[in-house]
Order: C-alpha cells, then sequence, then structure tokens
RNA sequence: GCGAGCGUAGCCAAGUGGUUAAGGCAGAGGAUUGUGAUUCCUCCAUUCGUGGGUUCGAUCCCCAUCGUUCGCCCCA
C-alpha cells in the first residue's frame, strides 16, 4: 500500500517495550558507577579505516557486514560496527592516558551491522560495553567479568553460562595455529566446505563448526591451553584463581575464539539456550595490542560488551513485568469540573504524584473503566457537584471505597495520602 | 552471501478458483444522560504485504518484489 516501513533489520522499540531497557540502563549505570566506570559517548560513525585497521581485514565484519559511505567531502565512512575501536581512538586522541593510571570506561549505543536479520540479529542493534584501558593485571579481567556476572544477575538472567579461555600472545597463537593446520590437513577432505576454506585463512575458527563431523575431527585436535607460553598460562591461572575467589563460576572452553583479530590471552562469553543460533549474550576478553596498532601507547586493555535486544528478548521471556506505577487518575465530567481537574492534576504532579487525566469527556462510566485499567491505585472523581463545591470524590479503586475530600485539603495532606498510597498497594 | 518457511484488521486467527472474507481479544457508542464486574445491542478489512501474470473470474494458482521467521556463515 506503498506506507513507508522501518527499513530491513531496524525497528522500533514501542513504550511497553522501552521500560525493560529502562531497566537495564538503571541497573548498569549503577553498577558500573559503584565500580567507578565513567561513559564515554563517541560518534556513530567513524573513518572507514579506524575499522579496518581495529577490527582487522579479514574479520567478516570488516569484509561483509560494514555499513560504509562516501561523504560529500569524498571521505570513507563507516557506521560503527561495534564499540571498542571509537573507544579507542578517543583514549588515544585525547591523550586520557596522561590522566595516569587506569581508565575505566563504559558506553551504550547503537551499533551496525549488514546481515541477514534473525532473531537477536539486527542491522542496527545496541550494545553496552565496558573497556577498561592501562591494566594488564589479570585482577582487570576478574573485575570485568565480575561486574558484567553482577549485571545480569540483578535483572534476574537466568540460565546464562561464563565460557572461559585463553587465546595467549601472538607468539603462543602463531605456534598453535601452525599445530592445528598439522593436524587438520590429513583431514582436509572429511572436513565441512567452510572450515576447509577456513583452513589456511583462520584454522582457529574451525574449532566452533557446527558441522558434526567436523566436530568429531576437533575431539582429538591439540588445545590452544597446550601452546600457552609460561607467561600467558600464569595469567590464565591467576584469572581463572580469582573468580573462583569471587564465587564466579565458568566452564573452560578451549574451543572458544574470538572473531575480532585484536584478542589477546583471555576470551569469555555469557551464553544461554534461549535465543536459538544467538547464544551469546555477552563477550568479552583482553586486547593488549590493540592501542598501540591504532597508534596510541602501549597499553593493556580488558572489555565486553552486551548485546542489549539480546538480553531484552531473554528478559521478556521471563516475564518480568515493570510498569509505570501511577497513583491517581483524574476522572471529570462538566466543563468547570474538567478546568478544576486539569487544574489540580497538574497541582499533585508538582507535588511528586504521578497522575494520569482522562481527557476523553466521556460518561463516568468510561471514565471508571478506563481508570480501572490504569493500573492507578485510586481516582479522582469531580463532576458538577463537586466543582461547586471545590472538592473531589476520592475513590479507592480496590476497595470500592469513596469519601468526599476538599480539594485544599487534598493539596496539603500529601503525606497522609502518601501513606495511603502505600498501604493499598 | 546461501537454503527453507511464512505474510488475512491494533493483536490472535478461520477460510475458499465463483455473488456479502468466519470467530475471538482490544477499541468506539448505547441499554445505565454521576461510578469500575457481568450481561445485552450496534459499529469496527469495498479487501487478504506490494506489483505483475494465468483465468470469464484470484485472498487462493504462477512470477517478481518487500518484510519477517528458522537454519548456515558470522557475531552481541
Amino acid at each position: 500500500m506503498g506506507l513507508i516501513q522501518a527499513s530491513r533489520g531496524t525497528r522500533d522499540i514501542l513504550p511497553d517495550e522501552v521500560v525493560y531497557w529502562q531497566q537495564v540502563e538503571t541497573a548498569a549505570r549503577q553498577i558500573l558507577g559503584r565500580a567507578a566506570y565513567r561513559e564515554i559517548r563517541t560518534p556513530i560513525f567513524e573513518q572507514t579505516s579506524l575499522f579496518e585497521r581495529g577490527i582487522g581485514e579479514a574479520t567478516d565484519i570488516v569484509g561483509k557486514e560494514m555499513y560504509t559511505f562516501v561523504d560529500r567531502g569524498e571521505r570513507s565512512l563507516t557506521l560503527r560496527p561495534e564499540g571498542t575501536a571509537g573507544a579507542v581512538r578517543a583514549f588515544i586522541e585525547h591523550k586520557l592516558h596522561t590522566q595516569g593510571g587506569v581508565q575505566r570506561l563504559w558506553y551504550t549505543g547503537a551499533m551496525f551491522r549488514y546481515e541477514r536479520p534473525q532473531a537477536g540479529r539486527q542491522r542496527q542493534f545496541h550494545q553496552l560495553g565496558v573497556e577498561v584501558l592501562g591494566s594488564a593485571d589479570p585482577r582487570a579481567d576478574a573485575e570485568v567479568i565480575a561486574i558484567a556476572t553482577d549485571l545480569l544477575q540483578t535483572l534476574g538472567l537466568k540460565d546464562c553460562t561464563l565460557s572461559l579461555n585463553s587465546v595467549g600472545n601472538p607468539s603462543d597463537r602463531q605456534h598453535y595455529r601452525e599445530a592445528l593446520v598439522a593436524y587438520f590437513q590429513p583431514y582436509q577432505t572429511q572436513l565441512d566446505s567452510d572450515s576447509q576454506e577456513r583452513l589456511y585463512r583462520n584454522p582457529l575458527r574451525i574449532l566452533d563448526s557446527k558441522d558434526p563431523r567436523t566436530q568429531e575431527i576437533c575431539q582429538t585436535a591439540p588445545s590452544i591451553l597446550d601452546y600457552l607460553g609460561p607467561e600467558s598460562q600464569s595469567h590464565f591461572q591467576r584469572v581463572q584463581q580469582y573468580l573462583t575467589d569471587l564465587g564466579i563460576a565458568y566452564q573452560l572452553n578451549p574451543c572458544l575464539v574470538r572473531g575480532l583479530d585484536y584478542y589477546t590471552h583471555t576470551a569469555f562469553e555469557f551464553q544461554t539456550e534461549n535465543l536459538g543460533a544467538q547464544a551469546t549474550v555477552c563477550g568479552g576478553g583482553r586486547y593488549d595490542g590493540l592501542v598501540q596498532e591504532l597508534g596510541g601507547p602501549e597499553t593493556p586493555a580488558v572489555g565486553w560488551a552486551i548485546g542489549l535486544e539480546r538480553l531484552i528478548l531473554l528478559l521478556q521471556q521471563q516475564a518480568q513485568v515493570f510498569s509505570t506505577q501511577l497513583d491517581f487518575y483524574v476522572v471529570a465530567r462538566g466543563e468547570v469540573a474538567e478546568a478544576q481537574a486539569l487544574c489540580l492534576a497538574q497541582k499533585l504532579r508538582q507535588q511528586g504524584f504521578a497522575i494520569e487525566l482522562d481527557l476523553s469527556g466521556s460518561a463516568f462510566g468510561k471514565q471508571l473503566k478506563r481508570a480501572d485499567r490504569s493500573g492507578a491505585p485510586a481516582c479522582l472523581i469531580i463532576g458538577d457537584a463537586e466543582a461547586e463545591a471545590k472538592t473531589v470524590q476520592l475513590k479507592w479503586l480496590k476497595s470500592g471505597q469513596q469519601q468526599v475530600i476538599s480539594q485544599a485539603d487534598l493539596l496539603t495532606q500529601t503525606e497522609a495520602l502518601r501513606q495511603q498510597l502505600i498501604t493499598v498497594s
């Protein structure tokens, strides 16, 4: 019918759903604030080369998923596909390292990847992420994981498991990569076609193939954990020890590899079985080389990102209801009464009450029905008689009890009103 | 980028190559001109995502397109 719809892979978040988003944002602000993380807001688009260098030319994100365009000044720009590159660029550009010590940052916002939409996967989606810049201490790894755990738990997320791995430093990984290629080569023809292609380009990826025969072959493949040098091993051991000290359960998964080139040492994911193929709710790890790669000083770093659409899908599945709580629903009929209702509603709002004013002008019966459905514990009724006497009928919807009170008293006895609202609910 | 399924009102849906496209929820009005439940009555898709084709005739069959869902790839 020619109506313009939201573009493919984008969607509107309507008021009923926004309450979930606010719930997440409020919890995040509180938890991150307590841990001395500070919010950073970076641009939605960046120079294309930032992502090419930061994420890695060989990755799918850079290879086929970026929203890249040329602007009127002939610059190649890209809508950010993830948040880390921009945050690190800002860190370097504004020389935040000169502020000394460790920088703890967090961000939230829209990200863009050109992919086939699926449940829990869109072209415009939202992440909430943290980055700790300037610490190589394994306690930093443990801290970010603990904060993610805390946030997910606070939101009441169930059935979410933490997978943990180490991908070592670049030299460990190089040795491991060679060993893997050597192991897989004899099986080359038995691997699924995707994995055959990955054999030389990105052999680590073969490990998380979903093809049954490939998985079988992977069972006896060499483990990255046997290729970690002493330093990497010690780092990984300490991360695990700290998690145990924190009482955080995790599962070692030597097949866990991250998609982006910049990861080193710790890699982790929070996964669920309730999202179909999109199992990862939160993914992160350490990226000691990225800051330098982007032209900054040598700066170890660790962080994670939560996919908010996925998180909120899970919260909705758990049927948690967060409704905006109304205190009074105001109903009026008649010209004078309607004017009084308008003013009374506004004055009560100024006193801190949450008020919905019925604007329909329809019969009291209809207005009362709406009052009932609004979820407000009580309603205020003003008709001709009340308008004349400058009073209001205060009706408690649960009990049906009703009392007459003067409009002036209503505004001065706010403490008593508040008490009544509390006892009723 | 590849493979498969789906698209009938705000929501959930039945339906058939043949004049008027079930039903339910929600919504509006009324019975009740000042009080929430229940009940009852009335209204609520000139049209079946969009465009084209086949046909005397298409919501139904065919093609294309858009959207969506599931899987692969990949990722949050």
